[in-house]
DNA sequence: GCTTATATTGACCGGCGGGTCAATAGCGTG
DNA sequence: CACGCTATTGACCCGCCGGTCAATATAAGC
């Protein structure tokens, strides 16, 4: 993973990573027959990990979204120091290579926490906590400054240029954005 | 550029480079030393394009966020259309890769918009349009969704997923985000 | 139309890295 | 300790593609 995150699927050194786990390079191929596999079978790895702790999240009581909302962003905040950031600079860099990968992708992950948040959503607007409009696009709404975040974050961290800071980005768009879906004042 | 854009730069091949281009091999290295110096070329045009419409744009007067957030986030549902969505795709598969890419990227395109858009919060915020709160995170809170919503189409276009209308969500966004960061109810 | 200058070509080279496999090391068992 | 079985190794193979260059086509000058 660390390999692959670092210089990307093809210039990935299957030598390299082999160096790294403190094999030779000959062992790689006794359990993943191609390069492919090993990509496919790192990813699904990490996508299964933050998948489980999504889960649970999911299976929490339907609160309101102005409680929700930040306690979602939080946890994106601090799920962003993990190798996850990395996962999806190469979720974004190969998904023309690995179609198929995508797919998981969006049928495990994404589409579940788009699924989560839409939810929520239409659940605040049927009891009139928030104002009419599309739900998947306010989760656009709400998640996209993460995201955006995040991806600012990878690409331009040895450009010497300041960084967000995602934690306090978590807080403010949380407030703004909480402000903005409500009904009050509409 | 399509090339690039379609497989990423180390799996793009200078011979489908020429063939598209109507020209052999051999004709590619006349005007570009290496498979490097083409990428870097070809990227920097890109850029330069993108960035003169910017320059236009950011001489405008100085409207209130009211109106300038759904100008400027419908301006980048129409970029949408062009091929810049996959020219960001290629810069954050390459940004390791290239480096200093990513630091004209960010200096010459990303730095600008940043930029534009603190100045603009800041005038609004000295008038007492909106609300007190970092700049900088804002920016990403207006341009944020946007980004997502840009990328999730790339990247999940060929999994059959259903992929956001972003004209749709420029302005659903806009009407969202003014509200939340207007004063008023504050 | 002949000559010189310039642009284009595509067969060829060499290195790199994914993938193979005979040789070797390690380990469980009696 | 001996034997057989499995796991590991790394030298080697080979196809691919970036890059070269002598040969050729095209254009310019007169």
């Amino acid at each position: 993973m660390a390999v692959f995150a670092e210089r990307g699927f093809g210039a990935a050194k299957l030598e390299e990573v082999a160096r790294r786990a403190g094999v030779a390079k000959g062992t790689v191929f006794v359990y993943f027959p191609t390069k492919e596999d090993l990509f496919r079978a790192v990813a699904q790895s990490v996508l299964n990990t933050h998948m489980s702790r999504l889960e649970a999240a999911a299976r929490g009581p339907d609160r309101p979204l102005s409680e929700l909302i930040p306690a979602l962003l939080g946890r994106a905040a601090v799920a962003a120091e993990t190798q996850l950031p990395a996962v999806i600079r190469l979720l974004i860099a190969e998904s023309r290579t690995f179609p198929d990968l995508a797919r998981v992708w969006h049928d495990e992950v994404i589409g579940k926490v788009l699924h989560l948040v839409t939810s929520a959503i239409k659940r605040a607007q049927a009891r009139g906590e928030i104002q009419s409009g599309n739900p998947t696009l306010y989760a656009f709404s709400i998640m996209g400054p993460m995201l955006a975040g995040v991806i600012f974050r990878e690409v331009f961290r040895e450009t010497g240029a300041e960084l967000p800071d995602l934690k306090r980005l978590a807080a403010q768009h949380a407030k703004t954005i909480v402000k903005g879906l409500l009904r009050q004042g509409d």
